[in-house]
DNA sequence: TAATATATTTAGCCTAACCTAACATTTTAC
DNA sequence: GTAAAATGTTAGGTTAGGCTAAATATATTA
């Protein structure tokens, strides 16, 4: 157990390379591939970076890459990614639909949010927009067009006791 | 203009050395002074370490040091510190009231979490907070307990449209 | 197919944080 | 009041991540 690990025998990982690991896989995703060129632009870093991140994340079995070809997730790489990337999206909803961040500052901090959250608290969010997703009567729950209300004219309206 | 600053020209500093703020912010507080050796033991790193953040801190004129003396938050420095500590707290009550997350993680995570989030944000959810605190009729918001119940069973009570 | 353009890598350097070992100062205890 | 213990600093090394400049490989186009 050279590398850095967790109590859980599991690969803890900068949030740069989890970044990294995202970017390669929106690419994947978006293009089929992924190029050195194409990660650098997503990153805002230099080519000289990329190749440089690369070839830790091959160290530690998360990507594959042959010289000068398409860089591409393994499969614990796509994992991490789309951990990752679960994490970013449940907090950009949990601020556009609940706290009304528009949605240029919603996407900058979830992008940072992302790596600082645990799985239980990601899990717990989720439940919480599920539970505003799933209210059966109305699109949007009463209690949270209160609140709307609220953060607009600082007015308090009735809380009532379900 | 040398040092880094962001669009605003304020000093972007690294959550490390907000860390370091925070820290300081703390024992100075609770025992009114702070040793490098205090600081040492709460951020867990060693003595020679905290000398050198100390120092970088002092550059920045946000802490006053006189060698082998107390450190001192400087106005600025104390201004981020508790501002920092402001994000800490409501991360904190965020996610042990409305998401119920045990109190060993909640702390965790919003260690991480106080440095990933913009002022936008904590506004809106110290709002959020506010709301639920000053629930006129309950201690705890009817809409919540639904979703603890919710948490719990997996149950969907009606949800009403106020 | 040769010349040019683009992409990638390598080499070498910088900064932020951390560390250990060695040295300096301050505090404590006799 | 001095010697031992504790605390703090300096010196020098490591790792992660970034950069530029230069070399190399691939792709495009004349």
């Amino acid at each position: 157990m050279t590398k850095t690990m967790n109590k859980n025998n599991k690969l803890k990982l900068s949030s740069n390379m989890e970044d990294y690991l995202e970017v390669i896989n929106i690419l994947d995703r978006e293009k089929g591939f992924a190029r050195v060129k194409d990660i650098s632009r997503l990153m805002n870093v230099k080519n000289p970076s990329v190749t440089g991140a690369i070839s830790k994340l091959e160290n530690n079995n998360l990507v594959k890459h042959e010289k000068y070809g398409y860089v591409e997730l393994t499969i614990k790489g796509k994992e991490i990614a789309q951990n990752i990337q679960k994490k970013h999206k449940i907090f950009q909803r949990f601020l556009t639909i609940v706290l009304k961040i528009n949605p240029v500052t919603a996407e900058k901090d979830s992008c940072q949010l992302e790596h600082a959250i645990s799985s239980e608290t990601y899990e717990k969010l989720t439940k919480f927009i599920e539970f505003i997703d799933t209210c059966p009567e109305t699109e949007i729950p009463g209690w949270l067009k209160s609140f709307y209300h609220f953060m607009e004219t600082g007015e308090r309206p009735v809380c009532r006791n379900e």
